[in-house]
RNA sequence: GCCAACGUAGCUCAGCUGGUAGAGCAGUUCAUUCGUAAUGAACAGGUCACCGGUUCAAGUCCGGUCGUUGGCUCCA
């Protein structure tokens, strides 16, 4: 038979050769590196028999789906190690994920796992690895699959069985575990070097809230010592730009239990922070044709009765507040508001598109275990817009709050990937006519290929009311959120009952675009704060120089250039106390601030500073005009 | 909300198998007037998250509450 490797080439292979086989072809070297083959785009057991003409890649963990091979592997090397310490346990799935893999388990009656028992676990499994057990496939019947778990009382894999009916079943066996699993594996455990277990937590079996929690143990694992150390330094280092972290060092916001969870108070750096994001954004609006508007922190109730937020999404709003018999509802979003300043007058075709635009803040009721920092509060403020337009305006309406949004994230140079959120087929979730859901659908679809946006659909992800792009970004340590989105929306203006005259003197209905290129300021600064490892770029910083005099006779020079650059806009600090300049170097250094200015006798004689830049170091001697000069050139969006 | 872990001074943390709380930094005061990452000394600072229980004795053991963290579920 006729195997086509990855660079073209061809070589013929008897029938049943196996991918170990080509790999120890090609070298030895490889052969002991693999952990499996694609075999024409599917992923293959290395011991298992290719019989026909095809494209193979032979994969490593250099290879994503090398690494997804290989965690995979690595779950069920833990999966045997909890058989064999806690007899009885029962497993739910253990697949691979972004950096490792994960199983679900169902301890013996009595049994709880803490992180503390981890290292327990991992001595056994490097004690299988040693043992250097074969991955045995195996075809196995349904019924047959079906008596094996009945036999020993799994009722997981019993129900995982259910759902395979009609279908190839798999068994894999390394040592004595067995697993119902799809594969594909390494060809033993011995590969599987270094396993680390990283934490314990409770999952739904199958994500459902009203079945049984079973235990989830995260971990990893690596071919070499050196590369889990790399990680885990990696996580290490990740950890210190965790917002949290920085956001308290930084003094930027803070949380008190007696303010309340998710609700927080801005300090006045991360005040500063947030103000200057504000004025880009509304300096961007203003050329854009939007109005800014300001709408009030609760509404009557029927307000969102009428858009249908409520009941709709009850279980996440404050239950509402009763006024003299009416009930009132902390505000869970701003677009009802703006749909009735549209409404407020008449509208001509010839007004649209109206561009309204709020930092409006909203209150949602985010179940506890949910909140974390800045990311996830139940008090925050969107950078929000809603723009009625007409049918013929959309698509280039579309196109230009996207482009906003580009040019925010490219302003930052924020790695973001783009989803565009449809809905799925369960009509339950959603409102509107399924002919406006397909042409408001294909409306995005068609924006985001003229824009030639690289975007992932995520069915499902869609609003009640529309379809949706969303801009999703990772965190410090790796968990994704998403900023900014572009929603369109037809539900909305037949809910509200907005209209406008048209050319031909009758009434249509406009279309609403929601738009928050931001998303939450609290989540995009949490963001910026990691992105940053807390230094901030000179135009956001809430502290711009540390003008640091040497000794008391270089104060009042010290203070004046002080005054001259503050007459500039610029944020400064003098800092007079009564230290070494070598204190007061680390100190600057510490909190981040861009520059320091030092002056001393010789500064004052050449009307100069020595300039510091913040974490590089001294940058020599500079007129007072070249460092007010440098400051203005900074001191915008974007500038580097 | 659910599962698990954690909660000691403003911050970072120590406190062994229960015997009555300790360090560094920050703060205050004094001395020092200093040239590119922390000058020295003294002082002050804690109902050991909160409530209850066991015990002669609880920061330490047990239970509950609140909060935080890692996940799950949810996210207009």
């Amino acid at each position: 038979m006729q195997i086509t490797l990855p660079n073209g080439d061809v070589r013929a292979y008897p029938e049943g050769t196996t991918g170990l086989e080509i790999a120890k072809s090609i070298s030895e070297g490889l052969a002991r590196v693999s952990v499996g083959i694609i075999v024409n785009g599917a992923p293959y057991d290395l011991s298992r028999q290719i019989n026909a003409d095809a494209s193979i890649k032979i994969v490593t963990f250099d290879d994503d789906e090398g690494k997804q091979i290989f965690w995979h592997s690595s779950a069920h090397l833990m999966a045997e190690a909890l058989e064999v310490m806690y007899p009885g346990v029962k497993f739910g799935i253990g697949p691979p994920i972004d950096n490792g893999f994960y199983y679900d388990v169902d301890l013996p009656e009595g049994v709880k796992l803490s992180v503390e028992d981890l290292p327990a676990i991992e001595t056994k499994m490097l004690e299988l690895v040693k043992r250097c057990q074969e991955y045995v496939r195996r075809e196995i019947s349904w019924d047959d699959a079906v008596a094996y778990f009945k036999e020993k009382g799994d009722e997981y894999k019993l129900e995982l069985l259910d759902g395979l009916k009609d279908q190839e079943i798999t068994f894999y066996t390394q040592g004595g575990f067995t697993d119902l699993c799809r594969g594909t594996h390494v060809p033993n455990t011995g590969m599987l070097k270094c396993p680390k277990l990283l934490s314990v937590a409770g999952a739904y079996w199958r994500g459902d809230v009203s079945r049984k929690v079973l235990t989830r143990i995260y971990g990893t694992a690596f071919p070499k010592k050196a590369l889990l150390e790399e990680y885990l330094t990696q996580r290490a280092e990740a950890e210190k730009r965790d917002h949290r972290k920085l956001g308290k060092d930084l003094e930027i916001y803070l949380i008190t239990p007696l303010v309340g969870g998710g609700l927080p108070i801005w300090l006045p750096n991360g005040t500063a922070i947030r103000r200057r994001l504000e004025a880009f954004l509304r300096e961007e609006q203003v050329k854009r044709g939007y109005q800014e508007v300001i709408t009030p922190h609760i509404g009557n109730l029927e307000l969102y009765k009428t858009s249908g937020h409520y009941p709709y999404y009850a279980d996440s709003q404050f239950d509402p507040i009763t006024v003299e018999d009416e009930q009132y509802l902390l505000k869970p979003m701003n677009c009802p508001h703006h749909h009735q300043i549209y409404d407020s007058k008449p509208r001509s075709y010839r007004d649209l598109p109206v561009r309204l635009a709020e930092f409006g803040t909203v209150y949602r009721y985010e179940q506890s275990g949910e909140l974390n920092g800045l990311s996830r509060v139940r008090g925050f403020t969107q950078d929000d817009a809603h723009i009625y337009c007409t049918q013929d305006q959309l698509k280039d309406e579309i196109k230009n709050v996207v482009e906003l949004t580009q040019l925010v994230f490219s302003t930052f140079d924020l790695e973001v990937s783009t989803r565009l959120s449809f809905r799925d087929d369960n009509p339950n979730k959603y409102g509107g006519d399924i002919e406006l859901w397909d042409r408001s659908q294909r409306e995005i679809k068609e924006a985001a290929d003229e824009m030639n946006l690289d975007y992932f659909i995520g069915l499902g992800e869609a609003a009640f009311y529309g379809p949706k792009i969303d801009f999703i970004v990772r965190d410090a340590i790796g968990r994704k959120w998403q900023l900014g989105t572009v929603q369109v929306d037809y539900v909305m203006p037949e809910r509200f009952n907005l209209e406008y005259a048209g050319a031909d003197n009758t009434k249509h209905r406009p279309v609403i675009i929601h738009r928050a290129p931001f998303g939450s300021m609290e989540r995009f600064i949490s963001i910026l704060i990691e992105h940053y490892t807390g230094n901030f770029p000179f135009w956001l910083a809430p502290l711009q120089a540390n003008i640091l005099p040497i000794a008391e006779a270089h104060q009042t020079f010290a203070s004046d250039i002080a005054a001259e650059l503050e007459a500039l806009g610029i944020r400064v600090h003098v800092d007079l106390r009564n230290e070494k300049i070598n204190r007061k170097i680390a100190e600057s250094e510490q909190k981040k601030v861009p520059f320091a200015l030092v002056i001393g006798s010789k500064e004052i004689e050449m009307d100069s500073v020595a300039l510091r830049k913040h974490g590089e170091g001294d940058k020599g001697m500079v007129t007072v005009a070249e460092v007010k000069e440098l400051f203005l050139h900074l001191n915008v969006p974007g500038a580097k």
